[in-house]
DNA sequence: CTGTTAGCGCCTTCAG
DNA sequence: CTGAAGGCGCTAACAG
């Protein structure tokens, strides 16, 4: 608890030069620089950063808003913000909205409050304009990560969510599926529609049979996809899609554990296939064909695209950055006929 | 950027009035709250938590460190953490330490000097007693999770150790295995020294085969379990162990992905055990035979006492929490003859 | 090379 | 119920 004033008494100079050794300014006598240095160790001083702020206007805080850490695609995410965040010298406030609106609010309006420097995130949706609104408003900087926003221009980071798409269903239909679900979360979400266009796109244009019915939209938070297993058990075996694609890792994951339970398997009844890994880390035996997306780099590259609007270094149009997808194929999906 | 004098000045009170709305602080007359309330709308004025906190002492920030939460149980952990912290209006900062001592001193230094209120943190080892005495000097309470510190007192959560061994080792023997390896970390850890020991007194009590050589112990930030394939893959069958504990989630996965590239089928040629699920979520086809802790209660109920013991809700004395673990059988492990 | 003065935005204390 | 003065810890701007 000691203050710049408790160091400067005990270095016999003033608060100012105190000051000036830690912030490495203008030039100091060595002598007393030293005699400053071994007073600031001996008293345990450390710099108080609220008192910093108040002057100096920033906080070399940045604020990292997802919308679940425990979602392995944002797990990684967060990584790599907190690995380029921590190499230029700023911590991270980091936070989970879980898709909701209201959670987001007030998240944003307490890093405003807090002084962040910036921020990266996900937004839950396009109601989340009015979020980016209060920013805006207060100047701070921000970059989107995954999820852009109808009408919003600004830095952002994702994937190719048409081809990454068009790749899974490409997989699919080389190995002879035709019906083909789709299982997805709701249309405010950018990449959510991106994704379901390049769906309808590729059934369109490769004539494939449509049926509303087997497309199921729910709440990416709290998913419903049971209705929709009953749905495929009321069909007969001819009508029923023969491989799914899911919007998301979780969706495809909360899906075959269910379908497991109502004894649905994947691959031999169905296959499913999803955007995104189940895993942070690379597993022994993975289970799931997905098309798999930087993640990584995308709160990587983020953050590096928010630091450096926020140090000025960029220019005034903002860059979007469009990583490519990549197709594993693995054992949730099989062959027929 | 409006400031209180701002908002004073426009609905016509000074700024002081304006300080005791915000914090609905004593009694104020109706009309007057109103037209503040309206003044601070209408500037969009949401107050500088860094002036707040120079006069408080407190900052409402929390800082979670672990050693990387791409690790799913620190995931789990980070995500508890986060939920109880929002639960009760604190923000928190995280960082990841990588089991590195100067990068946790860092983290702690500048976790200090934001003013933060408390600190959930996952010790990288013994010497991180250094770091700690920071801490303590500055009055800042900490909880450790998962890792206790040798002669350091302190709320705690973690997992039983010893039995969660104890369970993975009766698995195994209960499945024929005699001749058992140990893929372990450093011993400056706690639970790594836990379960080691909890290792050796199994294979003591139950009089099994024991060789030295068996155990291999590594860093949990750069595994190189491929050095210990090599033994195994050198040694004849009836010598080397038929199965292998590993100390963590992450050793495991590391081990089994490079003796896959190896030549060596698990649980055909070698069963393997480890602590922790290498998943967040629940997986369809998961691997691991694993003894599980709940992580998300480790986080949870870890910033509960944390922001107890900030609030001065908790007694002088130190709470240790510790949690059961539950074994859950996979498919990387097998019955032998 | 070093010190003095003033003030960042807010709240505590004390008046009224 | 409301306001004025002062100061939290630090640094910018200006001396010297």
């Amino acid at each position: 608890m000691a203050t710049i004033y408790d160091v400067a008494k005990r270095a016999n100079v003033s608060a100012m030069t105190v000051s000036r050794v830690i912030n490495n300014g203008s030039s100091i006598k060595e002598s007393t620089r030293l005699r400053v240095e071994k007073a600031i160790k001996e008293l345990d001083y450390i710099p108080n950063r609220s008192a910093q702020s108040l002057i100096s206007k920033d906080t070399k805080l940045l604020s990292l808003l997802i919308t679940d850490v425990a979602n392995p695609f944002f797990t990684s995410i967060a990584r790599g913000a907190e690995d380029k965040a921590h190499e230029k010298g700023y911590q991270l406030v980091f936070s989970n909205s879980d898709e909701n609106i209201e959670k987001e609010t007030s998240y944003i309006r307490s890093a405003v409050s807090r002084g962040i420097d910036g921020m990266l995130l996900t937004p839950s949706g396009d109601f989340s304009i009015q979020n980016i609104n209060i920013l805006t408003k207060y100047k701070i900087p921000f970059v989107l990560v995954d999820r852009s926003l109808k009408g919003i221009e600004s830095d952002i980071v994702h994937g190719d969510n048409s081809d990454g798409t068009k790749k899974l269903m490409d997989h699919l239909f080389e190995n002879g599926h035709r019906t083909i679900g789709f299982v997805t979360g709701p249309s405010s979400i950018s990449n959510v529609r991106e994704r379901g266009d390049a769906y309808k796109q590729f059934i369109k244009d490769n004539k494939l049979p449509f049926n509303e019915k087997w497309t199921f939209q729910t709440d990416l938070a709290r998913m419903q996809t049971l209705s929709y297993i009953n749905l495929l058990l009321e069909a007969s075996k001819e009508d029923r899609p023969t491989a799914i694609l899911c919007s998301n890792n979780f969706l495809a994951a909360d899906l075959v554990n269910n379908m497991n339970k109502m004894g649905l398997h994947v691959p031999d009844d169905i296959s499913v296939v999803c955007f995104d890994d189940p895993h942070a880390i690379q597993m022994p035996n993975s289970f799931f064909t997905v098309v798999n997306q930087p993640a990584y780099k995308f709160g990587y590259t983020g953050m590096e695209m928010l630091i450096d609007r926020i140090e000025g270094k960029s220019g005034k149009e903002h860059k979007e950055i469009v990583y490519d997808t990549e197709l594993i194929i693995r054992q949730s999906t099989k062959k027929i006929n």
